[in-house]
RNA sequence: UGAGCAGACUAUGCGGCAGCGGGAACGUUUUCAGGUCCACGAGGAAAGUCCGGGCAUCACAGAGCAGGAUAGCUGCUAACGGCAGCCGAGGGCGACCUUAGGGCAAGUGCAACAGAAAAUAGACUUCCGCCCCUCUGCGGCGGUAAAGGUGGAAUGGUGAGGCAAGAGCUCACCGGAGUGCAGGAGACUGCACUGCCGUGUAAACCCUAUCCGAUGCAACGCCUAUUGGUGCUGACCGUCUUAACGCUGGCUCGGCGGACGGUACAGCAAGGGCGGCUCAAGCGAUACGGCGACGUACCGCUUAGAUAAAUUGCCGCACACGACAGGACCCGGCUUAUCGGUCUGGUCACGGC
RNA sequence: UGGGGUGUCGCCAAGCGGUAAGGCAACGGACUCUGACUCCGUCAGUCGGGGGUUCGAAUCCCUCCACCCCAA
C-alpha cells in the first residue's frame, strides 16, 4: 500500500520498501491471537514480529464504526498518522492498527501527536532489539 | 397579502502549504524504480439490489409439462413490473392527488361469532282463509312470498297502486343485466328498447392473454513461477458386460456417453500478472415533428478506472454555517435517506382598483 | 459483489385468514422448622416498522429496518 523510495539525508542513496501493505487474513489474525496489543481511546495497535526487513501495515475498520464514509475517513486518518511517523517505528514487524469509534470524533493531528509520543515508543519497548531508522 | 398544489434545477465557494490515484510530456538511466512539470480525479441518490437490458460463458438451450412474472386502453423504449397521455373508480371547495383496475355467467374452496337462514333450495317464526274443537287458546288443511332484533354481506332500493293477507303482481324514479344504434384508435361514453335479474372473496386454488434457457466480470480470455499426483479430461494397458447405469436445469419424451481399475505420457484446476475496464442505447446546445413520454437532423464535448482499493489533512476568508452520504463491469428505471436554496406554472381565501 | 434465510411475552417457541397455544423465568399461595422439589393460581404480546387486499391480517401482497448463513 505505502511504497516508497527513501533517500538519506548523507546523500547516499539506496531502495528501501519503507512500509508493505498486509492483505491476507491469516496474517491479520496471527497478530490478533500471538501479537502484542497496546490499546488506547482511539486506536488498538496490534504488533508482531516478522522476519523481513521491513514491516507490513494492515488497518482493519470494522462495521461498528459505521457507513463507508466513516470507515474511509477513519483509513484516511491512520494511513496519514503513519505517514508521517513510519520513520521512528522499529523495522522488521507486522503491524496492525484498529480504529475505535471514538476516533472520528478526534482529527488527523491528535492521532499523529498520539503515534509519536505514545504509540511507537510502545513498539520500541517491546521491541528493543529492533533497528530503526532514524535515533531520536 | 396569506394558505396550498404541481414540475424542473442545484447540492458551500475561494486561496495557501503538505499528501494520495492513474495519465501525457520532459529528461536521467542498460533496464526497472524514482525525479520535474501539466491538466484531470465519486453521487443525486454512487445506497437498497426490487425490476429490465447490454456484455460474457455453458453446447443443445430441442418438444411438452411444471415453475416464475405481468394484468384498464393507446403509445414510448434496446427492454421493463418503468414512463407519457387517456378511460373507469375514490378523495379534495379547488389547483390536483391516489388507484395490482382481466375473469367468481367454466369448476372447486372459504365466509368465525351473531342470526330463522350464509349460498341452495327452502325449512322455522310471523301474516291471511277454512275446518275440527274444550269454541280465547291449542291442533289440522291450505294460501302467500320475505316482515323476523343479527351481520361486512340477506334473493335489487324508495314511493304508490293492488290484495283475504301478500308479493316486480303492476307503475314511476334509481341501481344492475341483456340487445340495438351512435361516437371513439381503444379502454369506454351517450341514447333507446326489453325485462325484473340469487352475495362477497381470485394480493384463495384456478382460468384467460402476453413474456421468460441457465449462470454471472469473483463471468470470461491470455501469460507465467512453484507444488502435488488430491480432483477432472484425454491417451495406453487389464478386467467385466449388452442390459442396466451415468450425464443432459425439476419431470417426461428426445439426445449424449459402455463401466471399473492401473500406468503417471500430455493437458487443465489451485498462486501472481495482464486484458475484460470504460467512447457509451454517452452528455450538452439548436432546429423540426409530437398534447406528452420521446424521436429525427446537425454542431460541439470526452468526463474516475482503483485492486486492501485513490478525492484527504492543517490553516485563513466569506456567508445561507454546510444534510444524506463514497465508484468496483456498464447502462435504463423503481424504492429508500436527505440541511437547505433557486426558478416556472396553476388554485383557494381576504383586501384594493 | 452475488445468493439464501429469520424476526411472535424477559428467554425458548407453536400457530399460516376468524379469541395469539405451551414451557422456562417472574410474582402470590400451599407443603416444610427453613430452603429446594412438587402442586395451585396470577402476570406479561406495537406478532420488527409502514402501507395495501379483505367484513376481518401474526398469516396474503408491496415496501423499509435489523440480524444470521453460504460462495470468494
Amino acid at each position: 500500500m505505502i511504497c516508497g523510495l527513501f533517500v538519506l539525508s548523507q546523500g547516499e542513496v539506496s531502495v528501501l520498501l519503507l512500509t508493505d501493505a498486509m492483505t491476507e487474513n491469516k496474517l491479520f489474525q496471527l497478530c490478533y491471537r500471538k501479537g502484542t496489543c497496546i490499546p488506547s481511546r482511539m486506536v488498538v495497535l496490534y504488533a508482531r514480529p516478522n522476519q523481513l526487513a521491513v514491516n507490513r501495515l494492515g488497518i482493519t475498520t470494522g462495521k461498528k464504526l459505521g457507513n463507508a464514509v466513516c470507515r474511509s475517513r477513519a483509513r484516511r486518518l491512520i494511513r496519514q498518522a503513519w505517514r508521517e511517523n513510519e520513520l521512528d517505528a522499529p523495522i522488521g514487524l507486522d503491524i496492525v492498527i484498529v480504529a475505535r469509534t471514538r476516533l472520528l470524533e478526534e482529527n488527523a493531528v491528535s492521532l499523529s501527536h498520539y503515534l509519536r509520543k505514545y504509540g511507537i515508543p510502545a513498539l520500541h519497548r517491546v521491541y528493543a532489539d529492533k533497528p530503526m531508522r532514524r535515533k531520536g
